[in-house]
DNA sequence: ACCACAACCTGGCCGC
DNA sequence: TGCGGCCAGGTTGTGG
């Protein structure tokens, strides 16, 4: 599930692959897999411009391109990129390859067919709801605070909310909480500002280290030369269900917070703030 | 404004 | 072996 480590990990991979390149064309598999314009325009306005540069923005994989246009990239859950030669067949999940100007070609994966591609003018209208970069150094605790002032929600809930911090899933979101020390289902409102401090701690510590380890895969997640993640040797509670916690020991739980599965430890989370021990470190 | 939940999708897995 | 149903989760839309 590409968050923001694993597409921070495909810009880094592709930026110096494909900076500088031109579109020859574009051939779309699955027109669907554009969100904007409507796919003949897209093919049209792509062909001829020249990438200058790859950015990210939360989830979101940009691409820069001459004429003050940008491309942006959704991945989802199950989209991939892989840059290949020209001649390269497509594999059966391919939705839609860019043709560069190098003999080689972007080509969009996507299994369930969530992701989705943006061109557009403006790119605030595809990135303009995104709440503050975590890694940026002006995201800073007391930001987070405030965003979680008057959300009665679950803590693993509004880390979910883009509009709060711009990057985290299910994964990181979960690991943030257990290195902070807080329960999933804790009120965001009800986190002290040290607790706080705390979190904003942990959600960079996980997503730099996992950056530093090319991402996480469960399942799909590819980086584009196929090759997969490997923070997941490095997680501490999702997907882990049962296993040691890593701190302590106790056997971590899963539970349902806000329809999806939260991975936590009973005894470095404690959901009754009062007996809260250390935070877990590591 | 906030919150909960369905819908979008496919394929792997489980139980029968 | 085959098949129905569940589950995975990022985002948007809907209704309360």
């Amino acid at each position: 599930m590409p968050e923001l480590p694993e597409v921070e990990t495909i810009r880094r991979e592709l930026a110096p692959r494909v900076v500088g390149q031109t579109v020859v064309s574009v051939r779309l598999l699955w027109p669907q897999a554009v969100a904007t314009p409507d796919p003949e325009r897209f093919v049209q306005e792509m062909r001829g411009r020249r990438i200058e540069a790859l950015c990210r923005r939360g989830k979101f994989l940009i691409f820069q391109l001459s004429g003050g246009r940008s491309l942006a990239i959704h991945l989802r859950m199950t989209g991939q990129l892989h840059l290949l030669p020209a001649t390269e067949a497509l594999h059966p999940h391919t939705r839609a390859v860019i043709y560069l100007d190098n003999n080689r070609a972007l080509h969009f994966r996507d299994q369930r067919k969530f992701g989705r591609l943006y061109l557009v003018e403006d790119l605030e209208t595809v990135v303009g709801s995104l709440g503050p970069e975590p890694l940026e150094a002006s995201w800073q605790p007391e930001d987070l605070w405030q965003s979680l002032q008057g959300r009665r929600a679950p803590i693993k809930s509004v880390l979910l909310d883009q509009r709060v911090v711009a990057g985290l899933g299910n994964i990181y979101a979960d690991e943030a909480l257990f290195v902070a020390g807080l329960h999933p289902l804790r009120p965001a409102n009800t986190l002290t500002q040290e607790e706080v401090r705390r979190l904003h701690t942990a959600i960079r510590k996980v997503l730099t280290e996992a950056i530093t380890h090319g991402g996480t895969t469960i399942r799909t997640y590819r980086r584009p030369g196929g090759t997969t993640g490997r923070y997941q040797r490095h997680r501490r509670v999702y997907g882990r269900e049962n296993h040691p916690c890593p701190r302590c020991g106790t056997p971590i739980q899963r539970t349902r917070v806000g329809g999806r599965s939260a991975h936590f430890c009973p005894r470095c989370q404690p959901e009754n703030t009062s007996s809260a021990a250390s935070p877990a470190r590591r």
